[in-house]
DNA sequence: TATTGTTATACTCTATAACTATA
DNA sequence: TATAGTTATAGAGTATAACAATA
């Protein structure tokens, strides 16, 4: 081999770290979502539908960083596999809302969401934690160009 | 509007800071390099094979956890961009150097690179940075799947 | 047998441009 | 004019399978 081990210069980078590292979790989170035929993506979704009942995916998008244009397609998913239906607002908004035959899917979706949350918080100090979660939502907010 | 404000059950989960974190700075990232005509994961290949004369691309792969075969086409723009040449250690194996043309170019894109961490660190405490650094690395050492 | 580099391919997520219909 | 939803399309990034050449 040539080496196994080089330096790395990008270890000490903080957009580094908070890449691997969000790698490493999507990569979990999918593998454990994989059991309910579900992305990540269509995941959030449901869950902020699940909280939101009659919220317009357009809200959702917004919420969840998606675009509208993005919004379609798994939005379009959700509702071919049942989970998620639509009931006209106005001529052009859709309330959005969990099916009844969704509800049992949303709940274990949410169930295998916390089991892989709870599996890498376990993994830090409850100090650690707190101190991560809010870095992590000043970095969102203060360094996030303005929608 | 049907409600510019819903309320995000994911806003506590380490996952989703982790990942929206991530999207704001690679977006960040993106844009500081794209004045070079560089993508973050060109960049980051260009500064391991800068810190690591010599090594081969399958070594570069391994050290930013990208795999053999998406090494390919990053290897090949890289060289395309003359910024980067090749040099044969045996039959199959390849050494990859800065080229001389190309070390301005890596000079900017290291300066891009830190003036673009050093935006996003001076949003943190020093306490929080060395703490959010830490647990970072915690997550992506601890919960990696074994590769 | 294991490793290097490669091709071909597919999936997930994100991006822009442009259109319609409605408010 | 601005917004909601849509289509079409492109680009990153990542994934698997398979192969040839070499160690």
């Amino acid at each position: 081999m040539s080496d196994p081990k080089l330096t790395n210069p990008l270890e000490y980078l903080l957009g580094y770290q908070l890449r691997r590292a969000s790698a490493v979790m999507m990569a979990d989170l999918g593998t454990a979502l994989s059991q309910h035929d579900m992305r990540p993506a269509e995941a959030s979704i449901l869950m902020v539908v699940d909280a939101n009942p009659g919220c317009t995916q357009s809200d959702v998008g917004r919420t969840l960083g998606v675009k509208r244009t993005n919004m379609v397609p798994l939005i379009a998913a959700l509702m071919k596999a049942d989970l998620i239906e639509r009931s006209a607002v106005d001529g052009r908004s859709q309330a959005l809302r969990i099916k009844p035959e969704g509800e049992a899917l949303v709940a274990q979706v949410k169930a295998t969401v916390a089991a892989h949350e709870e599996r890498f918080q376990s993994l830090l100090e409850s100090a650690e934690l707190l101190s991560v979660t809010t870095s992590l939502r000043t970095l969102r907010e203060e360094g996030a160009p303005e929608l």
